[in-house]
Formats: structure tokens, C-alpha cells, sequence
DNA sequence: TCATTAAATTGTT
DNA sequence: AACAATTTAATGA
């Protein structure tokens, strides 16, 4: 089984926007990122920080708590390995507006913010796909706020992973996600006992598949469409 | 290689 | 929250 990637620079070569980059694009690419390890329950970053890096999972688990400036409305997004984050704080050249929190032993990778903005400068495809990942989470900020009925655990659990998977599915890497059903909780708020019902509920209509300590995702347009059913059908 | 044990994860109450 | 059942990982013969 090929779970995780052993190295930065295997993960690096491995990602969905590297593989459009040139050579020497990618060696600088490699030359200037680190490695770094954030232990469960630690801080990646924190909101309100300078913004110097843009930050992508190696290995591990990260929720995004995300603050709406109503104050209240707190959304939770998870970021799986693969996944990038913190495009949008570094274009506005603007401090953090959330908090990254490791949900387990996490390996992270920084992008020091002169070869991002370098990268932006001279790679369109890099370009094309940031434009993508900032359109996807705009997409899933309207469908929060449009529907109010965001308080069904199924929907929110059905929209997580659909958000997760976005950044992670394109490259054909696996469509298997070593994610428990506890961690699952955390990201969409819910008890763990909770998020089981939910997978469950999303099982049997066909949207993924339940193995043990992961997820397989089926469909994932359905998980992203996916509402909460009021009656039988 | 196979059997036993421990740890982690899941389903249910 | 607590419990039982199931799966994986680890250990040793």
C-alpha cells in the first residue's frame, strides 16, 4: 500500500500544480521549501499572523476554522494531504483570518511567499490553478450562506469531504482517504457517533464506501450536491 | 510462515 | 459516554 509520501520532494513532484510547472521551476520550487512537523493538536498558523508562506499538507490532517465577519458563523474545513492553503491571505498580502489546527501528527510544507508570487509571475498553468481552488472555496462559501439549513450533520459531513477532495482527487492518486470516523467529527462538528450516521446515511445512498480507518470516496459530485432528504422517498 | 497479543477503529446502546 | 466487535500491526516461535 502507498499511503503517504516518504519525502518533501516526493511530495512536492506529486502535487496537481507541480506537474504543470517546467524544470527550472520546480527545482527552485524545490530548492525553497521546507519541511516542517506540527503535532497533534498544535497550531500550523494562527489567525492573525503575518502571512510569510503558503503552507500544503505532506501528511496528516488540518481543519481550517474559518471566521464569517458576522463573527459567529464558524466553518470548518478539513485539508488533506495534497492539499494547499493560504492563496488567499498571500494575493491580498493580508494577515490570516483563521486558524489551522492539526487534528493528528501533521507534516507540513512552506512555500516561502517570493517563490510563490515568482511562481505566479511566470507560471500560467500555476496561475489556472489557483484560480481553480480559489473559485472551488468560493463556491463552497456561497452554498453556506445560501442555505441556512447548514445545521444537518449529513450535509456538512457529505460537503467536508467533497471540499477535501477536490484538491486531492484530480492527479489520480487514490480515491481512498486514511481519514477515521473520529477525525471525520471534528471537521464537521459533530460527535463521532454522529459523523458514523452520517456515513453510514451517505453509504447506502452509493456517495462512498466505508473501510476501515478510511473512506472511499464513489461519487463525488453527489457528495457535493448532497442534501439533507426532510421525507421518504 | 503461522499463531498470539496489543492497539486502533467502528458499530451500537 | 461506555461497551463489544472487528481489523490491522507487531511480536515471537
Amino acid at each position: 500500500m502507498t499511503t503517504t509520501p516518504q519525502t518533501l520532494l516526493e511530495h512536492l513532484r506529486g502535487t496537481i500544480w507541480a506537474r504543470t510547472l517546467t524544470a527550472p521551476e520546480m527545482a527552485r520550487v524545490e530548492a525553497d521549501c521546507t519541511e516542517h512537523f506540527v503535532p497533534k493538536g498544535g497550531f500550523v498558523c494562527r489567525k492573525g499572523e503575518a502571512l510569510v508562506c503558503w503552507i500544503g499538507i505532506i501528511d496528516g490532517l488540518v481543519k481550517m476554522n474559518n471566521f464569517s465577519p458576522s463573527g459567529k458563523n464558524v466553518t470548518f474545513t478539513g485539508v488533506a494531504p495534497g492539499g494547499w492553503f493560504g492563496e488567499g491571505s498571500l494575493l491580498k498580502d493580508d494577515t490570516r483570518k483563521y486558524d489551522v489546527i492539526a487534528l493528528r501528527d501533521t507534516r507540513i510544507a512552506r512555500m516561502p511567499r517570493a517563490t510563490f508570487e515568482w511562481l505566479l509571475e511566470n507560471s500560467l498553468p500555476f496561475t489556472r490553478f489557483l484560480l481553480m481552488q480559489l473559485n472551488e472555496r468560493l463556491g463552497q462559501f456561497i452554498g453556506q450562506i445560501e442555505y441556512d439549513r447548514m445545521l444537518d450533520v449529513d450535509t456538512r459531513v457529505a460537503r467536508s469531504l467533497a471540499a477535501m477532495f477536490n484538491a486531492h482527487l484530480y492527479p489520480g492518486i487514490d480515491e481512498l482517504v486514511p481519514i477515521s470516523q473520529e477525525e471525520i467529527g471534528y471537521l464537521s462538528g459533530a460527535s463521532r457517533q454522529r459523523a458514523n450516521q452520517a456515513l453510514q446515511l451517505l453509504e447506502k445512498q452509493g456517495l462512498l464506501r466505508l473501510d476501515y480507518g478510511g473512506i472511499r470516496v464513489l461519487d463525488l459530485e453527489g457528495l457535493r450536491h448532497f442534501e439533507a432528504q426532510s421525507g421518504v422517498s
